[in-house]
DNA sequence: GTGAAAGCGCTAACAT
DNA sequence: ATGTTAGCGCTTTCAC
């Protein structure tokens, strides 16, 4: 019986073939061993599973990929890693394709589309498979990156590669009733970037579910969606003469709030705050926020489960494309605009 | 002139024999022509990369790992990606990751010790180097995985790993003596996880700086580090009959100061709250927290950078151990106690 | 049931 | 300056 020394200090990892000649046998055996059992003598078998154990084997990864023609990872590339409507979908897209075993790679574009080109290009050589969180890179560049590997596009819709996306008509026809229905009839939509998928879809619905329940809207902006935006837009929206604002998403929400606690506007007595997209801390600020909720964990379970089974799958599908519904959560920042109250 | 097909729709991927064909070259004139550029004739040069830029070449990251023995890819590992505290933390090292040809995987242990050593150690064989994010792992477990990749610890300081960590002492001390100059005399603290380096860390420094400045601090908990903890932490703080309250954090600060609000008791006037780590947020709430603001963009790129120069350096350093500086932030959670305020 | 051999795509001596 | 060769560590036919 040899001697094998034990990984200790910094020697160099163990390969297949030192596994191999401590258990006495061929390196196809010890690959077999681990990848596929059934296929050998149980004796042997444990043999080489000791051996592995006692030599802390841990296959090659890059030399598995080669062969294999598998990275066993796949990429995730997000506008903005660090907004809090991102940050659970990659969280839960991380954990999911975990449990499949595979790593995950991460990408943050900064909100750039040129920057999401190029990482998406670059990526999609070294993955299996790619999700593309709310992308605005144009449809033909989407159609290049899912042409050189599997691409699955997360809160946008897409005729071409299968997408996971919602459908903002439902929670924005609550919210518009909402309002409707406490008094309102002159509100506020502060839009976002132009460009967005999100912003076009969420301002169409608006303006017609308004339309239909006879209330003026006034579109503002476009802002940046983030607190500032929403600070800048408190005060065009008072300007306005509305007794409701719709922001295009809860951080301007929260930059409206702020900046109307300064000018002592009160919420909801004075105006009403509508957010969008239910991030965690819409329920953290007093009052807490109503707002339209956007099931984030659902788009990202059902973006993660999508790509894995096109992994799956051995025949190519003709691309899927899923609608999520929004739905609205009344907080404490809509009430009955002050004209309307009692006194 | 050979008319090379263009990579169009689902062939197999552009070798680099392919490219060495198509330019009447070798394999090896194109690697170098890639490179080492510098090596190559000038005439052959920009045929070669007129080639690869006509085949749309690129090469196979898996071959090229195998071949160079490193992966061009490092690891991240995280608590909690959704926690407003890290989720910049990762921004700030993906970009400055990326900057630098690294792409990055990216793993959530969801707070579990376990979970963190497993994923720490499936990642050591796929990456050049691993940044664990506020780590809970025993020391030794630490050591096992810093000898089989390099390894820069954050949030934590480490004798035997190299490690960007926080020096409380300074916005603690700040904070003590803000409220101390305030007039609050009784204190509580709501402290987080027992086993947390940064909660004992912490603990230990309010202990000692308000024995020093005669305040007396009354310490609850452990309470979970969200804004579920401090919602509790609230009503106790209230029945020690304290007049300031030390957060373990933001997110609990905010759970404090709603359940204050739910209660009806005013913050600053009959309460004042202090926060810690200064996350986006913070300064988003009506009113917007005092708070001890950690650097947490600093730390990121601290240990973006100190992993970097560990893989880029040849000789073996020792491990170096960073502490970065903490500060007070004051805004609008904190002012002079109840009964000390002319009425 | 197991071993020998070839090859995944790339890089790096070593020749020339 | 460029081509030839070997080899990174693994999987996988193909023999036996």
């Amino acid at each position: 019986m040899e001697d094998v020394t034990e990984v200790s200090g910094g020697a160099r990892p163990v390969t297949i073939h030192m596994v191999a000649a401590s258990a006495g046998v061929s390196a196809s055996t010890v690959s077999r061993a681990l990848n596929f059992p059934e296929l050998v003598k149980p004796g042997t078998r444990e043999r080489v599973l000791a051996c592995v154990e006692r030599l802390g084997y841990q296959p090659n990864r890059a030399a598995r990929s080669l062969a294999l023609g598998r990275t066993a990872s796949l990429g995730l590339i997000v506008p903005d890693i660090a907004n809090p409507f991102f940050a659970p979908f990659v969280k839960v897209v991380q954990s999911r394709v975990r449990e499949a075993n595979y790593a995950l790679f991460l990408a943050d574009t900064d909100e750039d589309p040129a920057t999401e080109v190029e990482l998406a290009l670059a990526m999609s050589q070294q993955v299996d498979g790619l999700i593309l969180c709310s992308p605005r890179m144009p449809g033909r560049k989407l159609r290049t990156i899912a042409a050189k590997t599997p691409v699955v596009v997360a809160n946008r819709v897409s005729r071409s590669v299968p997408s996971i996306a919602l459908d903002f008509g439902p929670g924005i026809r609550q919210a518009v009733a909402h309002v409707h229905a406490l008094g309102h009839r002159r509100c506020a939509f502060l839009s976002g970037p132009s460009g967005s998928w999100s912003n076009q879809q969420r301002l169409r619905a608006f303006k017609a579910t308004c339309e239909s329940y006879g209330i003026e809207l006034v579109v503002l902006g476009p802002y940046e969606p983030q607190f500032s935006g929403g600070y800048r837009g408190a005060d065009e929206a008072l300007a306005a003469g509305v007794t409701a604002v719709f922001a295009f998403n809860d951080l301007s929400a929260l930059g409206v709030m702020s900046r109307l606690s300064d000018r002592n506007v009160r919420v909801p007595d004075e105006m009403s705050v509508v957010g969008f997209d239910d991030v965690e801390v819409a329920s953290m600020t007093s009052p807490p926020l109503t707002t339209v909720a956007i099931p984030v964990d659902t788009v990202a379970k059902a973006s993660a489960a999508l790509l894995l089974s096109l992994l799956a799958e051995t025949t190519p599908q003709r691309p899927a494309a899923q609608e999520l519904a929004t739905r609205l959560v009344i907080r404490n920042t809509t009430g009955v605009p002050k004209e309307d109250q009692q006194s």
